[in-house]
DNA sequence: CTATTCACG
DNA sequence: ACGTACGTGAATAGT
């Protein structure tokens, strides 16, 4: 039997400060009783415990007030945004019938401790968790502790039992009280001893172990004497601390595990709370369902029957009134293998046109549809596009994107899909096929009909909501001019596809394996065993435990075995440098020549498919394969490049942006020092370097200019000292110097990333040039680290969204520019700031010169654009 | 289904 | 005292 007893104020509060801002209709703040919930239900999905309960501190004064001076019970003084809501979190937790404990005077700790020892007493396993360390000490045979903490918005929770707390520590669970009388807490108010920090506790309890051993043998312990200066004039601060540590495990507290038993939750009470806190989720999480007879609203589906009128074009008539009808109106237009369908919205309804591919009006009706004279709406666009060419017809006339609007709204929601958009914006459930009988009992011809008429009705029904909002957050321009002319260039591109030499492939693949075979023997000999060289968890034992070589990161799963790890232990071992070298080469046979050949379509070419809706600053993905990290930067990566080819007869050609990032910066931020070397022409790395370093660019060593191109680098992602150091292997004060020194040279940067920050915080957004924007709720989170990082995510969006816009400009206009020109070429990929095209050889020169005006007149910065471009038989070559 | 690693800009 | 650069997608292992 199990149990498990939260400790409710530390949950509440880690998740407080872990979940994003979140109000209920009414205003009042949700935020950690919405965050205690979740992690609720995932303890109870790992742990699944016969018997649940929470205990809470109250806000009365405790024995240890009374016994010692100076100590406070309220911690930190909870904020009052969280204290409101802690009546609401235990009001939830009785209509969850999960028994919770508070006890005046007592903490939630020594109310855990004793519940703890009750279940001990009574033959039962008790898991506490809680984010406080403290209860580690109450860790046994039968006692364990879920330690919850929160990285990054996410919750993380770790287990520690007796094992695993010695594994970490190296010394007893009991022995924390020891560690805590040392150190003290400053978020408990346990002094500690004076002086004493975490590390000399840790050496001391691990070396001497108790309290009480420690003094009394301080005279003869082999102690530096600073130190036991230290524990000698802070001796009764010490004992003090060790009182205050310790957890009591005899509160007053009527409790049996069996009366925490897990009981089902009360159904109408849980949805009333829930209605009225706006946790809507939650209510689908825990299966409730609306009350008998209750008040609440059932949701809005959407029915066709009745108001929905179809038109069949079975014959000219119909033809003929299709026609009139759409002629230069709006309608949304969805489309299956086999039936077309036209829906627009009329004064009383809406009417539905179905063209089938068996009638023979099925072409010219279709033609009709998709001429420009039909304003049509969709969802994802791109792939109608990609499907209308496919069987030959064109793609005027599309002037909305239900999918790519909401994007613009929110890009960093989690998906785009009819059904969520129309739950979030017009407040009804799109029908689906089990939802209704009536819809299980037509043919399967009838529910196509319906599927496609819903969709189009949906979409129509999205664009009324979606397209104001647009207009008033100032995106009907990123829309219009950007991503809806930007579907049919993709879609043409993912037509096209990249022609790939698939026998190299193939034999690149063998030879790859090879050679990984003979790297796996020597590893294996090495390593005195065979092992799984692809398990991290494997290597980790091996290398940390077997071979005894210093472990210099952790994950939270265990060894850390990345290339930056086994980098640093490479001289240390022989098997290290095989291990990289075996790394290396496996990832280049299963992603790159297994995987790209199990992808190349039977006309030998390969056609990634570009997401449109995926990334929160505007730029593109690529999928099915991935063709946007295809190696490049190692000598045996490149190979794959060039089996990327152009058919015979014809070339390739690369263009890409030289250093767009960093001219967007320059251009954003105004900065004359930086503006100033790009006008020039100039190198902008070595320029770097000579203005931190105060020197003559000539002078510019190459380690100095690649440092500042880390530097550049860095200033572009929102740079910390600590990470800019790891990255180029200086000491963190020397990396702090540099940017420190950089800011100062370029002082228009520094002053536009404070610039872009302020606004971000004002506005609750950032934005590019073109106003495409991220909404930024990270920096208003408490938690002090999402607020770090949505700092970072403020100052890099605009330059990376305004880069991604620019590209965006310029493949329309090369599109374009390659059309008119009637040039046998066409576009094939794109990665972030670099273009391919493939055209007769004939034309290459013509088409290089053609991509390369295009891109760089894509905008008028206050500084050039310059593009590189380059023609060749293969990928490699034409870089 | 999540974590780790590594490929790209 | 704490954590550590922005944005992606795919393969693999292991729970």
């Amino acid at each position: 039997m199990k149990l498990m007893v939260l400790d409710g104020n530390s949950i509440v509060n880690r998740a407080f400060y872990g979940v994003r801002m979140l109000n209920a209709p009414d205003g009042t703040p949700t935020n950690g009783v919405y965050g205690f919930l979740n992690i609720f239900n995932k303890l109870m999905g790992e742990e699944a415990p016969d018997a649940v309960c929470v205990t809470f501190d109250l806000p009365a004064p405790t024995f240890r007030h009374q016994q010692f001076d100076g100590y406070k019970a309220q911690r930190k003084g909870m904020p009052d945004e969280l204290a409101a809501q802690m009546p609401v979190l235990k009001e939830t937790l009785d209509a969850m019938n999960v028994r919770r404990y508070e006890l005046a005077g007592w903490e939630a700790d020594d109310l855990i401790g004793t519940i703890a020892s009750i279940c001990g007493r009574d033959g039962w396993d008790c898991v506490i968790v809680t984010g406080d360390k403290d209860s580690f000490q109450l860790i046994d045979g039968h006692t364990s502790v879920k330690h919850v903490k929160s990285r990054m918005g996410k919750t993380e929770t770790k287990l520690y039992d007796t094992e695993t707390f010695y594994e970490e520590y190296g010394f007893e669970p009991k022995k924390i009280i020891d560690l805590k009388a040392l150190m003290g807490d400053a978020s408990d108010n346990i002094p500690g001893v004076p002086g004493v920090g975490e590390k000399t506790a840790m050496d001391l309890v691990r070396r001497f172990g108790t309290l009480q051993d420690i003094y009394r043998d301080l005279d003869s312990l082999d102690i530096k004497p600073a130190v036991k200066n230290k524990l000698e004039a802070g001796r009764e601060s010490a004992e003090m601390s060790y009182e205050l540590a310790t957890i009591h495990t005899d509160a007053p507290v009527e409790f049996t595990p069996e009366e925490a038993r897990v009981e089902p939750v009360d159904n109408d009470r849980l949805w009333e709370v829930f209605e009225r806190l706006g946790f809507r989720r939650l209510t689908e999480t825990f299966g409730l369902t609306p009350p008998e007879g209750g008040a609440c609203e059932e949701q809005q589906t959407i029915e066709f029957t009745g108001t929905c009128e179809s038109l069949e074009i079975a014959g000219e008539t119909e033809l003929q009134t299709m026609e009139d009808e759409l002629d230069g109106r709006q309608a949304a237009v969805a489309f299956s293998e086999d039936m077309g369908i036209a829906v627009a919205q009329e004064e009383n309804g809406t009417r539905a046109y179905i063209l089938r591919e068996s009638s023979p009006l099925y072409r010219r009706g279709m033609e009709f549809l998709c001429s420009d004279r039909v304003k049509k709406t969709g969802h994802n666009i791109k792939d109608i596009m990609g499907k209308l060419l496919e069987r030959g017809f064109n793609t005027e006339g599309w002037c909305f994107d239900t999918a790519l609007a909401a994007y613009l709204i929110d890009p960093t929601a989690s998906g785009y899909d009819m059904d969520r958009l129309t739950r979030q914006y017009c407040g009804f459930t799109i029908m689906e096929d089990g939802d209704s009988e009536q819809l299980s009992l037509l043919q399967e011809d009838t529910r196509e009909i319906a599927r496609l008429m819903s969709s189009g009705a949906a979409a129509l029904a999205l664009r009324e909501r979606l397209e104001p909002e647009l207009e008033a957050l100032g995106l009907t321009g990123v829309l219009t001019d950007i991503e809806l002319p930007l579907c049919p260039v993709l879609a043409k591109m993912e037509r096209a596809g990249f022609l790939v030499d698939r026998e190299a492939l193939e034999n690149f693949g063998k030879l790859l394996s090879e050679e990984i075979g003979r790297l796996e023997e020597a590893i294996y000999t090495l390593a005195g065993e065979e092992f799984n060289i692809n398990s991290p968890k494997q290597l980790g034992e091996i290398l940390f435990t077997k071979l005894m070589l210093p472990a210099p990161k952790k994950t939270k799963t265990g060894y850390s075995t990345n290339a930056d790890v086994l980098e640093k232990l490479k001289p240390k071992h022989p098997i290290v440098g095989l291990v990289l070298e075996y790394r290396e080469l496996a990832k280049l046979k299963s992603t790159y020549a297994d995987g790209l050949t199990r992808v190349i379509a039977p006309d030998g070419r390969i056609h990634t498919n570009f997401q449109m809706t995926v990334t929160a600053t505007g730029r593109l993905s690529s999928t099915e394969p991935n063709l946007q990290n295809i190696p490049i930067r190692r000598a045996l990566g490149g190979e794959i490049r060039k089996m990327f080819v152009a058919p015979e007869g014809y070339a390739l050609v690369d263009a890409d942006y030289s250093q767009i990032e960093l001219r967007i910066l320059a251009h954003i931020s105004g900065d004359e020092t930086m503006k100033r070397a790009f006008i020039d022409g100039q190198d902008i790395h070595r320029i770097t370097a000579a203005q931190v370093l105060g020197i003559p660019p000539e002078e510019v060593t190459p380690e100095q200019r690649s440092h500042a191109k880390a530097v550049n680098f860095g200033i572009v992602y929102g740079i910390s000292a600590f990470s800019l150091s790891e990255d180029i292997g200086v000491p963190v004060s020397v990396a702090r110097d540099y940017i420190n020194t950089y800011l100062a040279r370029y002082h228009g940067v520094r002053d536009y990333m404070e610039r872009v920050v302020e606004e971000a915080k004002e506005k609750g957004y950032v934005s590019t040039i073109y106003g495409r924007r991220r909404p930024m709720p990270e920096l208003r989170a408490a938690n002090r680290n999402v607020r770090a990082f949505g700092e970072r995510v403020a100052r890099n969006m605009p330059i990376q969204g305004t880069a991604a816009d620019i590209m965006k400009i310029a493949m329309i206009r090369v599109q374009r520019a390659l059309e008119k020109s009637g040039l046998d070429a066409r576009l094939l990929l794109q990665v972030h700031d670099e273009l391919i095209a493939e055209c007769h050889q004939d034309v290459a020169e013509q088409v290089r010169d053609i991509l390369k005006r295009e891109m760089e007149g894509a905008a008028e910065l206050t500084i050039p654009l310059t593009v590189d471009a380059h023609i060749g038989h293969n990928w490699f070559e034409a870089k």
